[in-house]
DNA sequence: CTCTAAAATGAACAATGTTCAAGAAGAATC
DNA sequence: GATTCTTCTTGAACATTGTTCATTTTAGAG
């Protein structure tokens, strides 16, 4: 056994295959929505057959669930991508990210929050932690704003306003459901955010709706 | 032909028939959730063959969109209930209305919200119109604490403030992504509505977070 | 009672996730 | 390089589940 990393010729075919498998299943979600992904057409597409794609995820499930884990991590990328100068732009930068984010990759998105496991299986717990590492990363803005607040309900606060943006995006992109119209969803996200800052006393109140 | 309702006994057994499959379809989504509603099972139970299924609801996602129609149904008439007279406190009461309806039927409102069609059939539209109706229930009492304001504007913003209520209770409910510990929702929920309420002006901004 | 139309039935079919025995291919040993 | 061993790949077969439809049953009409 060498400890080094041989990069043996079946390795190789083993990795860029299971690459290419994902490439191909996150299109096709992206595309047509997790409801249309099929192992076959997975298997057909990669040049490879059904029993190849179990060999290397396990189950189907595993293959959503590894698109899931890279569609998290991209977003959270883009979201550290927000410039901190300014905790007050930051949070306007945060939630017109996650909105952008969203709008690119509406069916990614959908299968993050929305797939559910066969039976009772446990959703992985590695996924899980990055959505809430994601989901508190208005917890640094808020905190310089809010010098004087408890740590724990900044935590809290910063969780239930990433949630409730989500909530806004989530159906206003959701053409099904047109909760906002998405033209305007851009400068809904805005004033939500500015009407929550001024709540917080961070923002002065001024003229109600501009 | 006779005009007057004859109830006959084949309509009266056709009824009663899909009054039952539609109970017995609710408790499974309502326990295990929807992936594990089966058409096999739902037949058996309502002691009916799988054909007879098809016969009432033409497809299985017929089955599921008339469960969906009376959930927002249900969900309708809660909110329609929330007192009126003080504006205010009618918005705190559909806030906690809602996350009461959503803690006690979960699954129910995941069908709802989170069903997709197969292929690209588009959702039944009055569906759709009665979500869009529930999540203008804001819009009466923002009326009346905001009396300068555009109409159309309180129409965007009771849904926008519906639908970030729905993102924080949805996510805050799914202990699997624990945006919000359960058992500080409704407390988070209550301080979400104070935020927003300040933020707009209809509350004095006091002291940063109590 | 007989006839007709509607409904119920459930076996057969179709689509799709899953398994596994057999074979192919790479790695290890000589 | 041949042989052996390990691992991966294959795809047919199976399991589950949505869907159809020819046949049978049943309620209502004459």
């Amino acid at each position: 056994m060498n400890n080094v990393q041989e990069e043996s010729l079946r390795d190789q075919k083993k990795y860029r295959r299971r690459l290419q498998i994902l490439e191909i299943a996150r299109g096709i979600i992206s595309a047509k929505g997790l409801r249309s992904l099929k192992v076959r057409d997975v298997a057909e597409a990669a040049g490879c057959s059904v029993g190849s794609v179990y060999n290397e995820f396990g189950d189907f499930d595993g293959v959503i669930l590894t698109v899931n884990r890279e569609t998290v991590q991209a977003l959270t990328a883009r979201l550290r991508g927000v410039p901190a100068e300014d905790p007050v732009r930051q949070l306007y930068g945060l939630a017109e990210t996650y909105l952008d984010f969203f709008a690119g990759h509406a069916n990614l998105l959908r299968s993050l929050f929305e797939h559910r496991m066969e039976d009772d299986r446990p959703y992985p717990d590695d996924i899980l932690q990055m959505v809430m590492d994601a989901f508190a990363l208005m917890h640094p803005p808020l905190v310089r704003l809010l010098p004087d607040a408890d740590d724990v309900k900044i935590a809290l606060l910063s969780r239930t306003l990433f949630s409730a943006m989500h909530g806004i995006i989530s159906l206003g992109l959701e053409e099904r459901m047109v909760a906002v119209p998405p033209q305007m969803l851009r400068q809904q996200i805005e004033q939500f955010v500015d009407t929550q800052l001024r709540g917080l006393g961070i923002l002065p109140v001024g003229a109600r709706l501009s």
